[in-house]
DNA sequence: CAGATGTCTTGACAGTGTCAAGTTAAAATC
DNA sequence: GATTTTAACTTGACACTGTCAAGACATCTG
């Protein structure tokens, strides 16, 4: 059980002393998202994450195996909170460019997340949960593009897809002038509005 | 001098067993592009680089000064390259679609390089040479999507790159169906068809 | 209360990037 | 052509990395 407090060996300690931490999974995951956003996917250290959530350098192998196993962590947690955004933004409006939209929002949003969710080689590629998460994401945004479900491929879908995505890399990446980065929204709006033409 | 064989110390040796190297700052170049594209720009060494070029651990510091060094001068050399491809594309058909194809078919056949170019924590942004060969390719694809130079920002520009890029980052990385991967340029084609008309 | 289980720590290992100092070849200067 | 200077590497060291095996400890199960 978790409590805030906690008696160990005849004293009274706080959660942050304890031996067992009460949830140091989340609290890696969460350590990652914080390194991750500060210096790149490729920058993290599995042993400043452990310092960061306070816990000894082989505590996170523990949890997730090796690194690619907490980036697996952050990029499923990442595409489970993509797709609920992006069903989100189809049900509240029924309108595929505010799918569009909240493709770039989330990106924006959740940098850190994005940055590891598309990019298999830092990886587990065949884990479970990843797997699960990414095919909500690819539903949701499916749906959101009106797309045919049993289809060999979907021009539209791919079209708006890549649209998107490749206006949030590079949105991202600080590649697009001043202009564009100061309002990605209104920007990738008058993109979309400009090519996927509503019918 | 280069040559293929050298006298030194009194005996002929051969070329790689020479203490200068006659070209080491292009074969370690080779090399990192050689070991990105087995296992991706963060899976690295400079070690392992500097084993492939046979010379020792140390060597590519002294070229590149340090590892984001050596995967700028790759991304450098990648621009440079891309921008040939844009320029070619442009120039012989006048077309840009052909330009979109030329973007796509370029993330392709220089995965290595591709990979690298647009990971901006990896590389020394405020390189000379990695601006110039930048500015390079932003100025071919303006140019090759018809853009008005001057203008703040170009809509068709920059519906134009996202959607090439976008297309592109996505299946290099692997999440496109097998229809769409093993006819990749026609289905760009196909893509950029539906949704920038040609006018 | 005892045993089993899961959580985390400790210590070790090989591999990494980077730096300073040394060695050697080539180029510059005389 | 000899000597000095410069540039191209090597060698050795350091702190840091991911991963593994073994141990310590708390909690759960009976």
């Amino acid at each position: 059980m978790v409590f805030d407090t906690v008696k160990i060996r005849g004293t009274v300690v706080t959660v942050t002393d304890r031996y067992h931490h009460g949830d140091l999974r989340r609290a890696l995951i969460d350590a990652a998202v914080e390194a991750v956003a500060e210096a790149g996917p490729s920058a993290l250290s599995l042993r400043a994450v452990a310092k960061r959530a306070g816990v000894s350098h082989a505590a996170p192998a523990h949890h997730f195996g090796d690194k690619a196993g907490l980036l697996t962590a952050v990029a499923a947690e990442g595409f489970d909170r993509f797709a609920d955004a992006l069903e989100r933004a189809w049900e509240s409006t029924g309108d595929f460019h505010a799918v569009g939209a909240a493709y770039v929002r989330f990106a924006i949003d959740h940098k850190a997340h994005f940055e590891v969710m598309f990019r298999p080689e830092l990886l587990h590629a065949d884990d479970p949960d990843l797997l699960r998460a990414e095919t909500r994401s690819r539903e949701a945004l499916h749906r959101g593009t009106g797309a045919v479900p049993g289809a060999v491929f979907n021009v539209r879908a791919l079209a708006a897809w890549s649209l998107a995505h490749g206006f949030a890399e590079l949105l991202i990446a600080g590649n697009f002038p001043p202009g564009v980065t100061e309002h990605p929204e209104e920007a990738f709006k008058a993109v979309a509005t400009a090519t996927l033409l509503g019918e």
